[in-house]
DNA sequence: CCCTTATTCTAAGCCTGCTTATTAAAATAG
DNA sequence: CTATTTTAATAAGCAGGCTTAGAATAAGGG
């Protein structure tokens, strides 16, 4: 079986590199009243007014469920608010309340002291290789993952399956 | 307040990057009846055969509860056997079934393609980096963490708070 | 020996993700 | 116009993290 270092494992390093991060982050965003997922929330509401469920969810890379239920809370908590679209009554558009707007300054420090934390020792060009090598990977990722989703997305005869 | 392209914050990237991989590894790891947090334990359970759930959720760095509700669910699925330490009746001793041991290489060939899928394009140097980039981040975020835990762990004469 | 403290595990309850399935409305085909 | 398909949101239920709290046992101090 030969000995395997799964201390030294992609996905378990980076999945748990997250965590503890997510975690730090969590930690500090608690004196808001905010999670980091709800903070990522107001993070794209503010630059996407009006957006409903399923835009946003496409935005975040979640399913629409796992949002629903993520603005359930911040809706009660009066962070966001849901307004019927006046245009498709199946559809709310979001919004982002007054009560939310000042926070964002906060989340964005703490963003920064967290980043500080994880980061610390990095040389600039260390820090940036990093960054840029995680969004090669993510979109690497939502690719292969948006591959499998269209299995028969364009059935051009001559193109087997 | 300035454009903040949250797109290209730390934090979100990281995390966004762990969770599609992370679900990639659920996605094919379904058939073996296994997630990505049960084939860890596994994996570390393999070689520290009779730990107790202390000391594995310190290798894990996850609560013990978090541990212990893990532990239910593979025990009943029967990958994973307690037994009644001898020497302390509060703890359990952990051991991996006959059942679990060959999914062990398969876990492996997943993670392996998983890996592939996040990691496409990338150079064996470029693999290579991001994979201690990880590797220092985590040290660091799990080093503050700890440090946190120990508020009076060495009340030196002298060291102030 | 007894009392206090530390350790091991569990309970309860929360958050954030997921899959699968349902409802209601919109969009489209005929 | 009607019937079908697609889309937006939600319901139900599960996994895996967390915090806070409590029970049982072990270990140490006096």
């Amino acid at each position: 079986m030969a000995e395997f270092d799964f201390n030294r494992s992609f996905g378990f390093v980076l999945y748990e590199t997250a965590r503890l991060l997510s975690k730090r982050f969590d930690q500090r965003s608690k004196s808001l009243g905010l999670t980091r997922a709800q903070c990522q929330v107001l993070a794209y509401l503010v630059y996407h007014e009006g957006i409903n469920q399923a835009g946003l969810a496409e935005l975040l890379e979640i399913e629409p469920i796992s949002l629903a239920r993520l603005i359930d809370r911040m809706a009660q908590a009066g962070w966001v608010e849901r307004r019927p679209d006046p245009q498709d009554r199946r559809a709310w558009q979001l919004f982002i309340t007054e009560k939310a707007k000042p926070l964002f300054a906060e989340m964005i420090e703490i963003g920064r002291e967290v980043r500080a934390e994880a980061l610390s020792g990095f040389s600039p060009q260390e820090s940036d290789v990093i960054m840029e090598l995680l969004l090669r990977a993510r979109r690497n990722l939502s690719d292969h993952a948006a591959k499998d989703d269209v299995p028969a997305a364009d059935p051009v005869p001559g193109a087997a399956e």
